[in-house]
DNA sequence: GCCAACGTTGGC
DNA sequence: GCCAACGTTGGC
C-alpha cells in the first residue's frame, strides 16, 4: 500500500465539501500536471490512503485522511469547455488527463499546520516541504506516515 | 499583493 | 533541442 498527500484550496474544494458529499465519495478533478496525473495513472492504487492537504489558504496543512476508492481513470472534465480545467487537447478516444475517486475517512484529531510540519525534524525530506515544491500530488513515506500521525 | 520556483510554450 | 517569455502555484 501507498501513502499521498493531496492538495486543494479549501475555497475550491476542502475536505469538509467531501464529507459532505452523500457517499463521501468524490473525483479528483482538475490535475492538469504531468509528473501529477502519472502518479494518479499509473501508481495510485485502490486501498492506498492520503492526507487531504489545504493549500493557499491561512493556514495551509493537513486536514484529514482519505482512502482511494478507485484507480486512473480519464478526467472527463477535460472534455467539456464549460469547465474551467477544459483542455481542448484531451478527448475521449485520447484523454490527456486522469483522474482517481476519494472517499473520507476521517478529519484528523486536529489540522495540523505547514508550519509545524517544518519543524519536525523526521519529516526533513518530505517533498511537500522542498522549497519551490509546487506538486499537486506528492508521495509520503511509511515513516513519514506514521510521523504526522503521531503529531495529531 | 509580492515574489520565488517551476512548468509550459513557441520561436528559432 | 535550446532557451526566453510567460503563466501558475502557493507560502508568506
Amino acid at each position: 500500500m501507498n501513502y499521498w498527500l493531496m492538495k486543494s484550496e479549501p475555497n475550491a474544494y476542502s475536505i469538509d465539501d467531501l464529507r459532505a458529499t452523500k457517499t463521501k465519495i468524490d473525483h479528483w478533478d482538475g490535475v492538469r500536471n504531468y509528473q501529477a496525473r502519472n502518479m494518479m495513472r499509473d501508481d495510485m492504487k485502490k486501498g492506498d490512503l492520503a492526507f487531504f492537504y489545504h493549500s493557499n489558504c491561512n493556514p495551509p496543512g493537513i486536514a484529514g485522511i482519505v482512502n482511494i476508492v478507485k484507480e486512473g481513470y480519464p478526467d472527463f472534465t477535460a472534455f467539456d469547455p464549460q469547465e474551467p480545467h477544459y483542455d481542448p487537447k484531451s478527448s475521449p478516444d485520447k484523454p490527456r488527463w486522469y483522474m482517481v475517486n476519494i472517499k473520507f475517512k476521517r478529519n484528523l484529531k486536529r489540522f495540523i499546520a505547514l508550519a509545524e510540519l517544518r519543524q519536525n525534524p523526521l519529516l526533513r525530506d518530505m517533498l511537500l516541504l522542498r522549497p519551490g515544491n509546487r506538486l499537486s500530488i506528492t508521495p509520503v513515506t511509511a515513516a513519514q506516515w506514521q510521523a504526522i500521525l503521531a503529531m495529531e
